[in-house]
DNA sequence: GTAATAGATGTAACGCGTTACATGTCAAGT
DNA sequence: ACTTGACATGTAACGCGTTACATCTATTAC
C-alpha cells in the first residue's frame, strides 16, 4: 500500500508539499498539484485515516448513544447524522441495549480519541459519572441530564402538553384521559405536572384512574381503545391525550374498527407530529425534534468548530387536524 | 493527557515495558507490572487508539452496512455484534437510506483502515464494484451476491419455503396464497418458484391473482385479511404462506377481530420464527438469522484472526403451532 | 564450573501524516 | 535600486504506541 512518503519520494517534492496537495491548501503550484494527484492516482494512494487521526488529533467521528433504535427516535438521530456530515464528521451509533458496560465503551471511546464527541439518544449511566468525561470532549445530550455541566437539547414538555390541554379545554372537552409514555421518566412527570395543573385552573377533577403508563406504540394504542370500549367506559372520557403519534395512530385506527365517531365521542390528539399523524389527520402538537438533533450538533460544534453555529430557537406548535 | 512516554520516564522504565503491560505480555515481572500501573492510575492514562490503530494496522473496528434498521434485520445485526465483541471487534454501522454516496464512504473506510472489515446486510452498489474493495479487506454479506469472490451467508429460500408448502400439502390445504417480501429480491424469485414447483407437482393451479408483494409489516398483513374479507374472497383460499412472521401476526390479529377461524377458514403461515410468532402461536419456519449473523463474523475473520473459527452448519426447521 | 535457557528489560526503527518554521524566488511598491 | 510581501517548497520534529532484535541476569542442567 502506497504512502504518502513514496507518493513523495516519486515526484520529487516533499512531504510537507504532498501533505499540502491532500488538504487542498492553496499554496501549491497548480502543475505540482496535477503532477502529484497523478502520482497517487496511478498508485492508488489514500491516506490512512490512522495517521491523520493521530496526527490532527481528532477522528472527525462522533459518537451517538441509544439503548434502541426505533421510530421514535429515529427523526432525531438522522437530522444529527446530517448535520454532523454538512460539518466533515461522520456519525458512529453505539446501540448499548441498556448494557452500562457497552455504554461506558462509548465514552472510553472518547477518552482514547476514537471519537471526538458523543451525542446521547438514552443513557443509563448516572449524570454525575457522565460529566467527568466532558475534560475527553464535547458531549450532548436529547434528554434531559440533571448536571449542571452536561447540556441537553430537548424542550420542556410541560410547554408542550400545556398547549395540547388548553386547546382541548378551550373546545369544550372536559373529561381529559392522559396516555403517558416511560412512567419513571421526567417527560411523564412534566406533562403530569400540566395536566393536573390545568385541571385545578378550571376546577375540574384529576382523572387518574384514565392514566395509562408506558404506552409507546400503535398497539398500544390499539389496546387502550379496546379496553375502554370493552370496558363501558368509553362514555366517561371526552378526549385523549397521547404519548406520541403512533399511540394516537393505534387509537384512531382502532375507533374505526368499532364504529366510534372521533372527535364527536372522543377526541384524540397525539404528540411530536411524526409523519403518520399528518397521513391519518390526527390533531397533535409539534414537537421540533429535527431541529433539536441539530441543535445538539451544534451544541458539540462549539468544542470541535472554531467558529461556532448558532442554535435554532424551538417552540411548540399545535397542528390541528381532525380528530378534536 | 499523558503518554506512554510520560509513563515510562516517570516509572524509570523502557517504553518496551510499559507496552507490554498495556498488552499483558507475560515477560513482565510481576512487582513492575504493579507499579507501573499504579502510575498509570494516577496520571489517568489511557493509551491513543489512533497510535494503537496506526502501529498495529488494524483498528479493531468493523462496519455494517445496512440502508435501514428495522426489526428484520435486528437479530442478523445483534448475532453479529455479539459475535464480533467475543473477540474484540466493535462494531460500526454506516445507515445509507439507499444512498451510494453514503455507502461508497463505508468501503471507503476500508480502504483508508477505518475499518477492518465489512459486513453488509443490504447494499445499493452493485458486487463487481464491491468485489473491487477485497484487496482492502474482508467482506461478507447477509444477502447473496453475485459475484464469484463475494462470501455471504443467507440461505436459498427455496429450501425454506419448500418446507412450509409441503406442511401445508401434507395437511390437505390446497388453495394457497403467497405474500412476497420485496418484489425484486432473489428471495422472491425463488420462493415464487418453490410454490410453483409444488403446485405442478401436486397437479394444482398456481393461484397468481393471490400474490401480494412487498409485504413487510403487521400493518400490511392486517391490510390483506381486511381486504380478503371485505372483497369476500376468502373463501376462494385454505392458506396463506407469509414472506415473514410480522405479516403474518397480522394477519392472524385480523382474523380475531374479523371473527374467523384459524385455521379451519383459514391457515396461516410465517417465516423466519421471531419472537412474535411464538407469541401468537404462528406456525412458521425457523430461519437461523442468529447463526448467519455470527457466521458472517466468522467468515471476516478468516482473514482477521490467525485460527479460523469453523462456521454453523445451518438448516430450516418447520415450527408447527396453532395456525395450521 | 560452565554452557544452555528462560525471563526481564532496553534500544531504536517503524507506522504515516501534519505543521511550525525556514528558505528561496519573483513581482509589485516607492 | 531596495524593501516588502506573496507564493512555492523544503526541513525536521511531532503525535503515540508497537515490535524485532539485542542485552543482561538468574536459574537449571550436566
Amino acid at each position: 500500500m502506497a504512502s504518502l512518503d513514496q507518493i513523495a519520494k516519486i515526484s520529487g517534492y516533499s512531504k510537507a508539499t504532498v501533505s499540502r496537495v491532500l488538504n487542498n491548501s492553496p499554496h501549491v503550484n497548480p502543475q505540482t498539484r496535477h503532477k502529484i494527484l497523478e502520482i497517487m492516482k496511478q498508485l492508488d494512494y489514500v491516506p490512512n485515516r490512522n495517521a491523520i487521526s493521530l496526527a490532527k488529533g481528532r477522528t472527525m467521528q462522533i459518537g451517538v448513544i441509544t439503548a434502541v433504535i426505533n421510530e421514535v427516535m429515529l427523526p432525531f438521530l438522522n437530522s444529527f447524522v446530517k448535520a454532523a456530515e454538512r460539518y466533515g464528521f461522520q456519525s458512529i451509533i453505539y446501540i448499548t441495549y441498556g448494557d452500562e458496560k457497552k455504554e461506558l465503551q462509548a465514552f472510553n471511546d472518547l477518552r482514547q480519541k476514537r471519537v471526538d464527541g458523543l451525542a446521547i439518544v438514552s443513557s443509563s449511566i448516572s449524570p454525575d459519572l457522565i460529566a467527568t468525561y466532558l475534560k475527553y470532549g464535547p458531549i450532548v445530550s436529547w434528554q434531559r441530564m440533571d448536571h449542571p455541566e452536561l447540556q441537553w437539547v430537548s424542550m420542556d414538555q410541560y410547554e408542550g402538553y400545556s398547549l395540547a390541554l388548553k386547546h382541548l379545554l378551550q373546545k369544550g372537552y372536559r373529561r381529559i384521559a392522559n396516555a403517558f409514555g416511560r412512567s419513571a421518566s421526567l417527560n411523564t412527570h412534566n406533562r403530569r405536572r400540566a395536566y393536573e395543573a390545568w385541571m385545578k385552573q378550571y376546577n375540574l377533577p384529576i382523572m387518574s384512574h384514565f392514566y395509562y403508563s408506558d404506552m409507546y406504540s400503535i398497539l398500544d394504542g390499539e389496546q387502550i381503545m379496546a379496553d375502554l370500549v370493552s370496558q363501558g367506559r368509553i362514555e366517561q372520557v371526552d378526549a385523549i391525550l397521547c404519548a406520541n403519534d403512533y399511540v394516537a395512530a393505534g387509537m384512531f385506527t382502532q375507533t374505526k374498527r368499532q364504529g366510534i365517531s372521533v372527535p364527536h365521542e372522543i377526541a384524540i390528539v397525539g404528540f411530536d407530529n411524526t409523519a403518520i399523524s399528518k397521513t391519518l389527520g390526527i390533531t397533535t402538537i409539534d414537537n421540533p425534534i429535527k431541529q433539536q438533533g441539530e441543535n445538539a450538533f451544534f451544541i458539540l460544534s462549539q468544542r470541535l468548530l472554531k467558529e461556532p453555529i448558532s442554535l435554532h430557537e424551538l417552540s411548540f406548535k399545535l397542528v390541528e387536524r381532525e380528530t378534536t
